[in-house]
DNA sequence: CACAATTCAGTTGCGCACAACTAAATGGCT
DNA sequence: AGCCATTTAGTTGTGCGCAACTGAATTGTG
């Protein structure tokens, strides 16, 4: 094996730390991609992605909006939402269109489709928590430490791709 | 405004819990993309991507592999590891070899230079340690919630899917 | 006013994730 | 032995995520 603990009187703590990072990697990884298949099964009813139903659920709770604060409300940019809303406009479920005041900005706007699937939508979110075994409780201490994970995660991969080196 | 807190006397729990999915399922989303944000910049150095070093760690840490006992680990299938495993091997990381006893079977083995860049990955977990801000308590009891998550969700996805079969 | 910098959406290219499929090898069964 | 179901990798197609870029509109500055 390669990466036998080392020898026997040392700990090893290189192997330790590695083994350690796989572990925390991987788990945030899986959690992830197993929430996105619960979403999935459950949002092939309404024929959209994870990811669509994010936008979905902005639309249905704002109105419409220009893409640009979309994708600031979803941390996404514009190489992913274009493509993205282009399908949803594809699928009938909004349209685009360019401000009057701004030509640059695109607002998204529902169509009456995708007003009535937030009726259909409404029972996702209880079949999605009782998929997760949590209450309430649970899912707001997760939900907190999460994303205080990921402002820290930002702000660190800033400084360091800036020059924290 | 389309979906402001309704009207003050009755709660409109329809739109809180639309609201909370979004709230939930964002924070997870997030997270998972802040955490491939931070090991991207670091892992530039190294020239891997986020699950190229997943594979790699599990190279590292238990020698020589099949695909299928890799694809085990880390829940992936053939269609995304076996790009990933040619494009490792691309890079001159992993060598692929048909099993003598079982042709169906290819194993994974480590190349001199995918086993020396083991030393260079060692700064790595100290690095994404220091970048979370969370100390080795936190990121474990993290890590139990979420494989506790990840369970509770796969086993629902199974039941959600077939409708119970 | 003219011109440079910025903003906004979109496109291209690459890699990952997953479903659905193919192809080959293996093992079980009669 | 012959046949069939299963196992194992790989391929194809779709969508997401992100970096890098383009192009057009707007804003800032001299």
């Amino acid at each position: 094996m390669t990466a036998s603990p080392a020898t026997p009187g040392t700990p090893a703590p290189d192997t330790d730390w590695l083994r350690l990072d796989r572990q925390i990697c991987f788990s945030l990884h899986a959690a992830s991609r197993a929430f996105n298949g619960v979403y999935r099964v459950i949002l092939k009813d309404l024929g959209l992605t994870y990811p669509q139903y994010l936008v979905m659920l902005v639309l249905w709770e704002q109105g419409d909006l220009p893409v640009k604060a979309l994708g600031e409300q979803l941390r996404l940019d514009s190489g992913t939402l274009s493509p993205l809303v282009k399908r949803l406009e594809g699928a009938g479920l909004v349209r685009r269109e360019r401000s009057a005041e701004d030509e640059r900005s695109v607002r998204v706007h529902l169509t009456e489709e995708g007003s009535a699937m937030r009726e259909r939508a409404l029972e996702v979110p209880r079949r999605i928590m009782s998929a997760t075994g949590f209450d309430l409780a649970e899912i707001g201490e997760l939900r907190a430490r999460l994303d205080q994970l990921t402002t820290a995660l930002d702000a660190a991969a800033r400084t360091e791709a800036g020059g924290g080196r």
